[in-house]
DNA sequence: ATCGTTTATCGTCGATTAACGATTAATAAT
DNA sequence: ATTATTAATCGTTAATCGACGATAAACGAT
């Protein structure tokens, strides 16, 4: 430890973490489309949603959007919780503060 | 105007600025590669080098170093500068600011 | 048990990406 | 003028993406 110095965040640590490449690359992949954006936005915007309702909105198909949607679960930019035959989602907003953080340290 | 708030920063205005999903995405896009997250990271420690210097680096061919150039190029992300029988690369600043203020906004 | 609703998955197809070697272009040096 | 250096472009190939319709799976309601 070098001088202790009380930590404002848990989890890592700020000391030049040397920036994960393939897991930056990773979520900017999940981001790299328009639709995605806007499922990110919208959920961010109404909280949390269920697939048929983006259909609604997007101009795709549902086997689209389902797809869209585990595009961005798989890379942990949103969560999804089945209840009953529908499945709820949220954005994982841990994963956006890390993409922030992971940005800053390029 | 909703109530006399002075700015603290300057150019486009906080009010809701509706976010260009489709430029996001591009730069995500730009962004969604190992190889050239690296390059711009290297750039950033660096502050400016040639193509053969991130060949060097890279475990990659002259050409496909090349090509990732011309990727984060036209993004914006990089300015390039000839020089004589090379090019010197640069980050563009502005561009990763723009991202962050529409990663903010989504 | 059957039906309706909702979502996930499968299979397909065309378009795009990523990688490479080979070639070309541009310039500096001799 | 020739040569060496550097970078960009071309052409190719395999792999991945994005979209869709069709189908399957999960569940609630009747």
């Amino acid at each position: 430890m070098p001088q202790s110095i009380q930590k404002c965040c848990p989890s890592p640590s700020l000391e030049k973490i040397p920036l994960n490449t393939d897991r930056l690359a990773e979520i900017c992949k999940a981001l790299a489309h328009p639709a995605r954006i806007q499922i990110l936005s919208h959920l961010k915007a109404i909280d949390q949603c269920i697939c048929g309702q983006l259909v609604e909105v997007l101009p795709l198909a549902q086997s689209t959007v389902s797809q869209h949607l585990k595009i961005l679960k798989i890379a942990g930019l949103i969560k999804g919780e089945v209840e009953g035959p529908r499945t709820c989602y949220c954005i994982n907003h841990d994963a956006l503060e890390e993409l922030n953080t992971m940005l800053a340290a390029i």
